[in-house]
DNA sequence: CTTGTTTTTTGACGTTGTGTCAGAATGTGG
DNA sequence: CCACATTCTGACACAACGTCAAAAAACAAG
């Protein structure tokens, strides 16, 4: 792919090379290097998006659409690791401030719109009766609790082998545990322990992301 | 500080400049700028894990000990936002491999030990009767879950203001209650609604960091 | 103090990669 | 076929990393 290397391993007369074009060319429609990678982490962001919606929608109760959201967003880091790899450059090289305010603009509204998702899952296990949030609390924080969890955990396994040296051979089972683990200790009904969920989440690959599933070769 | 505009900030001139002497001899002392950044990296990890080897000897019951080690890595990164932002920039960037076998394996080594300090607490937990892990999962799990929410958490803190835009006024009170609300989730005892875990923090930073707490000026 | 030797420092140079721009090439309407 | 507009190009300027022979400094011996 295009940023296996990270920034630097992106090099435009490699890229122009490979697209057929010259690197006068590229200019014309990216003003910078760092346009282009944002570029690509506005393709990764609308994905993930999407499979976020096709998760949401997924007709259950709001606990088991939670988990299809983690199911979506692993099937995303698992399938597209160089996507997620975007993200992890755009945060550390300080490229944002050398790009155009408009695509700025974007990437942030598509973030907000992930984060609006999976909140209205969380006003839903609310409006239900499942979950009561401790007073100070909002459904932004808990959303706050899940992403950071999520983003560590594939930013952990994908930048060193410190998993393994943890002894920890299958860390996706894993992050899927602490993760029900933390809702758990919300109270969110049904509880992990009143609920298989792994049966429900294996479903909802099934379901609602055959075509990627049939893409992920190794095991679930 | 010195990598405040990330890998790219760093400019051999105006850090030989900085330090007052010539670009050529930074090289009689580091065969490559990535070498730097790592040697940044070990003083970052160093000072860490003396946080956490503090924290982890508080004399009380396991539960605030790893609390005590939330307080740690929170006032780590709040104090030294910069050494933070070493770790983002050795993960994103491929500078992994450009450095010496031998800087590399101490790197690993003092992660290992931060690791071990926090999953012997889980182990005295475990040993005391207050958790009880399922079939299957490790105290090392554990302590993924852990280290992935802060990491994620405070990465995420770090490199946009979603946090603002969710409406989280406060994010650093926010990840204490999602990381207790973790180990609520796994049944250790005692729970968060069993102890005033604030209080007890509180205490932490006055008996374990007060010089670190004097010098952050923000409030706790 | 002087002279010879070793170590350290230096900044000019080579190299690599980004971004620019005048000119070439290509496309289009009459 | 021509005039005009658009797109593409690769040579150039510039910036930053890393090298290395020469200079400077430190050190040792007589």
């Amino acid at each position: 792919m295009v940023l296996g290397g990270g920034y630097h391993g992106l090099g435009l007369d490699s890229l122009a090379a490979e697209l057929g074009i010259s690197r006068g060319t590229i200019y014309n429609h990216f003003k910078c290097k760092e346009e282009i990678i944002l570029a690509l982490l506005v393709e990764t962001m609308n994905k993930r998006r999407e499979m976020f919606q096709r998760a949401a929608s997924y007709p259950e109760v709001p606990r088991v659409r939670l988990a299809a959201i983690g199911v979506a967003a692993e099937l995303f880091v698992r399938l597209y690791p160089d996507h997620f790899r975007v993200e992890q450059i755009v945060k550390s090289d300080s490229i944002w401030d050398k790009t155009t305010e408009e695509r700025r603009a974007w990437v942030k509204g598509c973030q907000l719109q992930c984060v609006g998702i999976v909140a209205g899952i969380v006003r839903d296990g609310i409006a239900q009766g499942h979950l009561e949030l401790p007073d100070g609390t909002t459904p932004e924080a808990v959303v706050f609790g899940l992403w950071s969890m999520s983003e560590g955990a594939y930013s952990i396994i994908a930048t060193s082998d410190a998993v393994a040296d943890l002894g920890i051979l299958e860390p996706f089972p894993a992050i899927r545990l602490n993760i029900h683990r933390m809702l758990d200790g919300f109270g969110w009904t049904p509880l992990s322990s009143e609920l298989d969920l792994n049966a429900a989440m294996e479903k909802v690959v099934k379901d609602v992301f055959p075509k990627e599933f049939a893409r992920l070769k190794q095991s679930w």
